[in-house]
RNA sequence: GCCGGGUUGGCGGAAUGGCAGACGCGAUGGUCUCAAACACCAUUGUCCGAGAGGGCGUGUGGGUUCGAAUCCCACACCCGGCACCA
């Protein structure tokens, strides 16, 4: 017996991931079977995690997203659901260009060297992926049919191209959409501060959809993580006002959009943005010089200190009066930079009585002032925009003198309209998506651009648009598309006239490959269509989506985008892809994040080595709330490792034959296994994986004690209770498990076993402690039965002893009875 | 400035109107060992007390309630989104 103590007290972590892969590899436990959801015969569950770009080898971000991913697919495939759990890679991108420039290669020797370390990786990490249905948006199988969505897209009005000034990365020499500028301008890649350049470039058309990707929000509010509703809520940016119209002497009506027309009374300027068209057609030849002049400054300030709300206004006048619509008065038409080009109508009516940004203008030009709503008595500020009755705004036909805003609002939209005038009207923050890339690693736009029959879809049956063999320093940016270069590519016969045209040499940006490859993953071998409608309608919309904040907008948002598009092309049914969507938190060291610079830094792969892969995750799966961040000073692999340890000894421990009835086992260690696997499945649900971990941890801690010093090893529920750690341990930490259900006895493989079935009657308790309160402080505690009565507890209470003591003989004036948990006596 | 989320022991976190601190980390003491490591056992919010026991305690201040970490109001701080967006 003490020879065999070392062996038996603990195992080889790696040994066991060596020994149980190949076993999986054959069982093959986790591919989903379209016939059977099709068919109807199981419900199912879509569970998709982000796909990796592959950049070098999975690293602490990867192992938290797929431990935390593979619990809820592994729990979903347990309750009998037919699970979909693929993955693939995301696999166009500028690193692998980057680098094929460096080495002088070809941009798919790192991709798909990276794929297959990757690959490996995820196979050691034990994710129970379907890997039959395995994707790389790089493969011309893959683009083929982002392209042809792209012509749908164009089809449907929804893709089209226009000169426009955009977001130009002089880092990555390409252009980028909003979505990919940080709020202080800086390249969401690679931290290059963006500036504008003018081109005709390809634009998705996602402010068509402006409304409805704004109101589905109210539904993904609860199924979503808050944040990402949040933030996508502020980006859409839904503003209510009114189109008015101010008719400008000597050029003609302008709108303008505004959020408080109630105010209209109180506009005494107008202003249009400098860098709009409409500032130069507007502006009178004696004001030309003055306003040219201006138009410089704003250029050279523009990039760098735009962004700052404190600089002073600055503005010149244009030489023309617009006309108040509502009183006639005549206003100034003045240019200012303070105005954007591209949100509304590119103008605006000023009304600094009510404005802060108008009021410092009006102060910086000695423009008039007029305050339309009454501030309260002791406002201190200068422009005033709260709540209030209306004020000096009455015309021969119409007073809001007196109304509240809202009143007031409505009163005036109603009489614009009568008027002709303007229209309630709803604005949007959001703009087009810009998806020209001037880079080589990305689908190309399957466009030809004929002299003659200009812009010309390449025919379906000539897709894909491969890609021309292009390496290392054909692809060095040179501000134009690489492509370009690829002379004999490039030059091509027009589809509609024959005559020469030419290949449109951009790019699509990545976003777009990953807007819809949960659709691929269900056909991923189709060559015949981008995925089987049938086969949508089966397994769709995805269930549960886990990813990574930085993606908050971006992807979340195209993919959405997506989604109504294909919906709107009869492909798909419903009208948002993912039911719900839970973001995990960063790993981060030392209470910052990870990175060279800072040489903190932790490799997942020496974590493997040294702790194995359920130990580490398990240690990512208990440290805290999935959408917290997990800080590696603070966990202890090692810690999970010996918690592992402990729960794989009891296996060992159980002397009782496999199958043995549990009925007559210990009671209290039955009722603890039953209640584990019931909370355990609550907890699931809501994603509470950290608890159920403890709750395991408890239940091993008990059938240890159990063991040791209770009903002893050959009890039927000290085996109930360890099949039951395996079972549930498999969901986090499979080769224990595995390890441990073949050491009970069990054929391989843990994950095809059945959820323990719970006996309701053992989670009903004999007897519960009720907690005895004298002024709602615990002073002492009662075992009662569950049923007990009100008037029976009450008695109880105040005739125990330690109750009685602490009465002291002080009057008992009132008696809260909650039967059977609590009785509150107060004196 | 606007919108959202948060603040609980030395640390990560449990508890969502009824026993605050589950579970774990760390720490301290012990068993084992020649010794150490591992493992195991015990203790571990804080203050007073020899002890029994008691006081205090969930960012701050108020409120609702028999009873509040939990609900309400105000404030402070932290994190995220938007931001010259009319």
């Amino acid at each position: 017996m003490s020879e065999q103590q070392p062996e038996s007290s603990s195992y080889d972590v790696h040994a066991v991931e060596e020994k149980w892969q190949p076993v999986w590899d054959q069982i093959d436990p986790f591919r989903a079977d379209d016939a059977a959801v099709v068919a109807g015969e199981r419900e199912k569950r879509y569970a998709l995690t982000m796909f990796p770009y592959p950049s070098g080898d999975l690293h602490m971000g990867h192992a938290e997203v797929f431990a935390l991913h593979d619990v809820l697919s592994r729990y979903w495939k347990f309750r009998g659901y037919e699970v979909l759990n693929p993955m693939g890679w995301d696999s166009f991108g500028l690193p692998a260009e980057n680098a094929a420039i460096r080495n002088d290669e070809h941009p798919a020797t790192y991709t798909y060297a990276n794929i297959e370390t990757q690959y490996e990786s995820m196979k050691r990490y034990a994710v129970s992926f379907d890997w039959s249905r395995r994707l790389h948006t790089s493969d011309p199988e893959y683009y083929h049919w982002t392209q042809w969505l792209f012509l749908k897209l164009r089809e449907q009005g929804l893709a089209y191209r226009k000169n426009s000034p955009v977001n130009w990365c002089p880092q990555d020499q390409t252009v980028l959409a909003n979505e990919q500028v940080l709020a202080d301008g800086t390249c969401e890649r690679c931290g290059a501060e963006v500036t504008k350049k003018e081109l005709t470039q390809w634009y998705f058309k996602t402010t068509h959809y402006a409304q409805e990707l704004y109101d589905c929000l109210d539904d993904l509010q609860d199924s979503w993580i808050g944040k990402v509703v949040n933030a996508q809520r502020n980006w859409i940016g839904r503003s209510e006002g009114a189109h008015v119209v101010f008719e400008i002497e000597g050029h003609g009506p302008v709108t303008v959009f505004t959020t408080r027309p109630d105010t209209l009374f109180g506009a005494t300027f107008f202003v249009v943005a400098a860098d709009a068209k409409l500032a130069a057609e507007i502006c009178t030849d004696e004001q030309r010089g003055a306003f040219e002049a201006y138009v410089d400054d704003v250029r050279k300030a523009s990039d760098i200190d735009r962004m700052s709300t404190e600089r002073p206004k600055t503005g010149v006048f244009l030489g023309r009066y617009a006309v108040n619509p509502v009183n006639g008065e005549r206003i100034p038409v003045w240019a200012a930079d303070y105005v954007l080009a591209d949100y509304g109508t590119g103008a605006i009516m000023a009304v600094p009585g009510g404005d802060q940004r108008d009021y410092d203008f009006a102060k910086a030009f000695d423009l008039p002032i007029i305050h339309t709503v009454q501030p309260p008595a002791d406002f201190e500020g200068e422009a005033y925009s709260g709540s209030g009755p209306a004020i000096n705004s009455a015309n021969d036909e119409i007073s809001l003198n007196g109304m509240d805003v809202a009143e007031a609002k409505s009163t005036i939209i109603a009489w614009l309209e009568s008027k002709g005038l303007g229209n309630g009207t709803v604005n949007f923050r959001l703009r087009d998506w810009l998806l020209s890339r001037q880079r080589y690693w990305g689908a190309p736009i399957p466009i030809i651009h004929c002299p003659a029959c200009g812009e010309v879809a390449v025919p379906e049956d000539q897709l894909p648009v491969e890609l021309p063999e292009l390496r290392g320093a054909d692809l060095k940016p040179k501000g134009t598309s690489p492509l370009g270069a690829a002379t004999e590519w490039v030059n091509v016969d027009c589809p509609a006239c024959g005559g020469p045209a030419t290949r449109d040499t951009d790019t699509m940006d990545t976003f777009v490959d990953s807007s819809w490859y949960f659709f691929r993953y269900l056909s991923p071998n189709d060559d015949t269509q981008a995925f089987d409608p049938a086969l949508a309608e089966a397994w769709g919309p995805v269930d549960f989506y886990l990813g990574g904040d930085e993606h908050a907008v971006l992807h979340l948002l195209y993919a959405r985008f997506f989604t109504k598009a294909m919906r709107d092309m009869g492909l798909i049914t419903w009208d948002e892809p993912f039911t719900a969507y839970l973001s995990q938190g960063k790993v981060i060291n030392n209470g910052r994040k990870m990175s060279k610079s800072l040489g903190n830094g932790i490799n997942l792969g020496a974590q493997l080595d040294e702790f194995g892969v359920d130990a580490v995750r398990l240690t990512l799966v208990f440290a805290s709330p999935p959408e917290d961040n997990i800080d590696w000073a603070d966990v202890s692999p090692a810690g999970s490792l010996r918690f592992l340890q402990r729960a794989w000894r009891l296996s060992g421990d159980v002397t009782s034959e496999p199958g043995v009835d549990a009925v007559t086992g210990d009671l209290t260690l039955r009722k603890l296994t039953h209640k584990t696997v019931h909370d355990a499945a609550q907890l699931l649900e809501s994603y509470r994986f950290n608890v159920v971990v403890a709750r395991i941890m408890e239940l091993v801690n008990a059938t240890r004690k159990a063991i040791d010093s209770g009903c002893g090893p050959a009890d039927p529920a000290v085996r109930e209770a360890t099949e039951t750690v395996a079972l549930l341990l498999s969901m986090v930490a499979p080769y224990t498990a595995e390890e441990m259900w073949e050491r009970l006895g069990h054929q391989p493989c843990v994950a095809q076993a059945p959820w323990p079935t719970v006996d309701p009657a053992l989670l009903v308790e004999d007897t519960v402690t009720a907690i005895v309160q004298i002024q709602g402080k615990v002073r002492g505690r009662l075992e009662v039965a569950p049923d007990i009565s009100e008037a029976d507890l009450e008695a109880a209470a105040l005739a125990d002893a330690d109750v009685v003591r602490a009465i002291d003989g002080r009057e008992v004036r009132r008696v809260i009875v909650k039967a059977p948990k609590l009785v509150n006596i107060v004196v």
